[in-house]
DNA sequence: GGAAGTAATGGACTGTGGTCCGGTTACTTC
DNA sequence: GAAGTAACCGGACCACAGTCCATTACTTCC
């Protein structure tokens, strides 16, 4: 049950030696002063009157720091709330690759998948919004994401296990593209339906797609 | 195999008489004129450079007209995206309602979604920003359209006529979010997937949820 | 054909995400 | 401790979507 060496989580580490492929000067001082004071204001000001209605010149001025400033370190509003979702990112990967069944190693793969789903479900329950910002952006940008892709190689790695007939690559999309924040809003206050009645339906789509 | 009162697809009519439910007042002359004038400069401009790459502001301006008419024509970006696919959306929905099988009635259930499908992915294809725009916006603003509506009334008819055991209205949803443009691009360009190839995908999973 | 009433117009205006760059500040080297 | 340099800073700036409302153009009714 080794995972391949998905690429871990970074995002508390600045955008750009993520993107300059080696992350080998160290951050300056009052550039982490500074990166601390941003997520702090971001995240009162986002819990205080929700992560829509909350501009990024805002932000910047909550924090007490330029609004180049603020887009230097996170890229875009997308950005800044994949560093704030950071934490919960890396608990839900730890509870994956480390943690107890059935979302952890141990259990039959399509339990797995469900639980992953499930655990999902409990994130977009409790930082809709959020996650809902990070994902949002120009295009497929959210797909390139390391996030996406570890979340990717997971949930492809668990349906080859669970039915090797079935094109892995595809319904691994198929399911993450049913774990978005978008869709689930959408079914949620669109169509009234309840946490449990989206896990449900969940469930039944992974029984049926992974029937072996 | 009588669908049910699906509200059939306007949007040659301006987004105000589609909501102020009844649309009783005739249009003005110079509305008609400048609703034409914009239609062919939206759609000369998006011929020419791509739906993204082309400003509300140009083309106002393309279409001489001030913006504040644009926007009440249309209501905004995707408004206008609507209108320009409204030819394309009736002739898919005719074809639907009357057209030969396996798109139109007297196929198997299984085999009308696939064709619904294949048909949006050729619709996908050819007119790909367009859908794109059409599709954006806050939130979840696409799943209100009438056209939403009558898409997903038509596959959760014939996924209940496949297989009643089946959860048909999760699964009609699922099936449209399957549809989209932006997880078509993702899959193309992202993914690097041929038409074929994200054809068969969609029709094994169709396969495979509506077993029977 | 003209007056009255109403719908449509257009462009200035606002708010927002994101960029740019001259000046400043923190580390490094000698 | 001084000088050099690369990274960082902030806020002016830009483009763009969408709003507002005083003015204009159509329609209708006499």
């Amino acid at each position: 049950m080794k995972q391949p060496a998905v690429s871990h989580i970074p995002e508390t580490v600045p955008m750009q030696e993520l993107v300059q492929l080696g992350g080998e000067s160290r951050e300056r001082a009052d550039a982490a002063r500074n990166r601390e004071k941003v997520l702090a204001a971001a995240s009162r000001l986002f819990a205080e009157r929700g992560a829509d209605h909350v501009s990024m010149d805002e932000i910047a001025a909550e924090a007490g720091v330029g609004k180049g400033t603020l887009f230097r370190r996170f890229g875009d509003r997308a950005g800044l709330a994949h560093a704030l979702l950071d934490e919960h990112e890396r608990d839900f990967q730890e509870q994956l690759l480390r943690g107890s069944p059935p979302l952890g190693p141990g259990a039959a793969p399509c339990e797995r998948i469900k639980a992953f789903g499930a655990g999902r479900f409990q994130l977009l329950d409790s930082h809709h919004a959020l996650i809902a910002a990070a994902e949002a952006g120009p295009a497929t940008r959210r797909f390139i994401h390391p996030v996406y892709a570890a979340h990717r190689a997971h949930l492809y790695i668990l349906a080859r296990e669970a039915d090797p007939e079935v094109d892995f690559e595809y319904v691994a999309d198929v399911l993450l593209n049913s774990l978005t924040a978008e869709f689930f809003s959408y079914l949620r206050n669109g169509r009234g339906l309840s946490l449990e009645e989206i896990q449900v339906g969940f469930n039944d789509l992974v029984d049926r797609l992974l029937a072996g």
